[in-house]
DNA sequence: CTGCTAGCTTACGTTTACGTAAGAAACCGC
DNA sequence: GCGGTTTCTTACGTAAACGTAAGCTAGCAG
């Protein structure tokens, strides 16, 4: 379905340089469960990656990075998201508007919870600047009163 | 100087608890030169603290969890502010007005260093969450479409 | 003085998140 | 087909940031 899905796949290294980070590191999320492993490579041969598998890369490392998540933590995000796609297959596919509305509503939830994490950050951020920027100004008050 | 040298000390576990560590942790900073150690404690005496000292401890825990900083970068930073410390004494006791500016000089650099690192890290966190909410918007709409 | 709790020192242990090395196999260009 | 690069698997290694345990002491409460 994705136009991504159509182009060249992508080299475990290439993913690793688009996403600095390394082969290993990616090997090491799909070893704990973290990426996916395709259940169709046999033994000893390649991995190979779509942009999206990137893109999805890139926002476990942000979400890691940004928020200090633990891997752990990322792997319970994970999860979650998973087992949401699991009802959406089998719900979408009953075409039930009701249970339809309830995976979007999940949905809503499972956001609700990432923005407030994200939004606690901020708040915490911004209070750290502020205090800097008033200690800028005082530093700077100080120097005009020594001409 | 301080008013609040006047007060009792505190001791190890209750600077722990208001900082949310433990009293392994600052003793493991003070080990590794994070956190000063008080010159006149005889061996085996206990530690005792300032309400300042938690304040401090409370900003590098900051610095660390917000920011990302490990010990070393934190140790870093530290030194560097114990270097201008140690010149501000010298020369504040000249009194020479050409050697203040220069020292209240370098502590804005010091300062728009670190307003650097935390602006970029609200930016990285602004857009993170401006995207969440974009998909909030999308799951929401989908929703209304629904009925 | 006597318990009791919290703290001290020393030292080894642990978890997380990968790094690194070795040998073999997969591609890719020629 | 072949050399060269990249990847694969397996397994051991490691740095950072503490945790934990043991034996001992400080210091306060009664």
């Amino acid at each position: 379905m994705s136009a991504a899905a159509q182009e060249r796949p992508l080299r475990i290294g290439e993913v690793a340089e688009l996403t600095g980070t390394t082969p290993r590191t990616i090997r090491y999320y799909e070893e704990i469960g973290l990426l996916p492993e395709a259940e169709d490579r046999e033994h000893g041969k390649r991995r190979h990656y779509t942009p999206d598998d990137v893109e999805r890369l890139r926002e476990l490392l942000r979400l890691k990075d940004l928020l200090g998540l633990s891997l752990d933590d990322l792997k319970r995000i994970v999860e979650a998201e998973a087992a949401r796609a699991v009802l959406r297959e089998q719900w979408q596919q009953t075409e039930d508007p009701t249970e339809q509305r309830q995976i979007l509503e999940e949905a809503l939830v499972h956001l609700a919870a990432q923005l407030k994490l994200v939004r606690a950050r901020r708040t915490e951020i911004e209070r750290l600047e502020s205090e800097l920027v008033a200690r800028q100004r005082r530093v700077k008050s100080r120097l005009k009163s020594l001409g």
